[in-house]
DNA sequence: AGATTAGATTTTGTATTCAATATCGAAACC
DNA sequence: GGTTTCGATATTGAATACAAAATCTAATCT
């Protein structure tokens, strides 16, 4: 197996995200550190401190001097994911339409305007994850930043696979974000951010059920309660 | 320096965090690694997977092959930390009310009953912790839990100075979450968690600044909009 | 004098080794 | 026959040893 010669413990978590995503591993099963340290041609300790990242983000379950396992995780928890992961969006989203900061919107103008452009996944997924990073270090502090780390292993690779089926889609959404976050409305900021997490999760799911990751039985509707209470940040009146 | 022999990286962010709280440490000071493994006598390699975890919960900043530093520690900082861990609990108590389960809401009886009689701050602390720790078993999947997580090190810590200065606001504070809880009110058990939260911001930074751990010119003032941006989960109709 | 770069030093990351704890299986007991 | 306890095995956690990278210092050049 090759190997990211930097951060292996993040090479690490990421190897093992990749075999969650590939359907390798399945909820519950246990993590054998050496094999996955033999698979990748490195030590132990590197192996262990990569897991300790996926159970700071709720992938893996350890215990002390227990063994690792694989966390739930079928279409209800990447739906959980995803609802934060919007919350969270949509917090730094209002914060940024209201600061209305010149040098931040004409960064994010560009993006808007290569977004617009762009052609293919690839591009396409490089230029958003620019776009959300600019939004996340303008109107996040150090804790909100932490939290939306926690997803920086999950929500990518899931949305990735929205990019790859609903490239349009993809592109309208983020689009709808930064002209709410341009005209400085910061409810109209929240929501679209709200909106975007939420097509992308429902076609991230869709993928991944065809792909026959998650176990066969689960079936959890698209309109579950959680989406409301995260609306809740972008309805009522501007602040 | 004497040291709890189980998970000793928890017990190696345990004692940054509270060199943090006693002012020894500043932001932007460097982390000696080798020091702090001396000081608490232990090897190095449990002293960086503590600091990973404080790099995690946003309370230190670390790169590759680079010193490690105590992350930006201020006033704001700190009720950043509060209005989100808020945020967070405020959706466990929407679903928590919402469910309505018969043993999750005796438990919290029991717990509330023995929080109104209690006295001394020790005792409540600990009764406090447990009535959180049961509604976010109840009332957050694997992705939420893992967001609360976050803040293990940092809230407590902080909220044992509110609740030394203000033992009848907490306890007022905490009956009302359960009142709520208990009525099956999901707005009003949200509302509750937010203006509990906010409240022990207010007494912890208070208290942090007369014991001077934060820089001196800091004086961020108390309703920033944050608090507004996070009550808009807790607004709105029912679900 | 100030900037630049090359070497020495410090510091971090990883591998290896050793210790501590849990898991698994078989024998003993009820 | 089922359950419990004790020992062997497996597996994780931490300490030590080694390698890689950055920082610091000082000498060199402009």
């Amino acid at each position: 197996m090759k190997l990211e010669r930097s951060n292996t413990s993040e090479a690490v978590a990421a190897y093992v995200l990749r075999r969650l995503f590939d359907g390798d591993l399945r909820s519950g099963q246990r993590l054998d550190l050496d094999a996955i340290a033999e698979e990748l041609g490195v030590s132990r300790v590197p192996v262990r401190e990569g897991l300790i990242q996926l159970e700071r983000d709720g992938l893996v379950e350890r215990a002390h001097y227990r063994r690792a396992f694989v966390a739930e995780f079928d279409d209800a928890t990447v739906r959980e994911a995803f609802e934060l992961y919007g919350m969270l969006s949509a917090l730094t989203n209002r914060r940024v339409a209201r600061r209305r900061d010149p040098a931040v919107l004409e960064a994010l103008g560009k993006l808007d305007e290569a977004l617009a452009r762009c052609d293919g996944p690839d591009e396409f997924e490089s230029l958003a994850r620019e776009f959300r990073r600019v939004v996340n270090v303008a109107g996040a502090g150090n804790h909100l930043r932490a939290l939306l780390r926690t997803f920086s292993g999950l929500v990518p690779v899931a949305a990735r696979f929205s990019i790859d089926d609903a490239l349009a889609d993809e592109r309208a959404a983020l689009h709808a974000e930064y002209v709410a976050l341009r005209d400085g409305d910061p409810a109209a900021a929240g929501a679209a951010a709200l909106a975007h997490l939420r097509l992308t999760a429902d076609n991230a799911i869709r993928a991944l059920r065809r792909r026959g990751v998650f176990p066969p039985g689960d079936r959890s509707d698209t309109d579950d309660p959680g989406w409301d209470d995260a609306a809740r940040i972008v309805e009522g009146s501007e602040t």
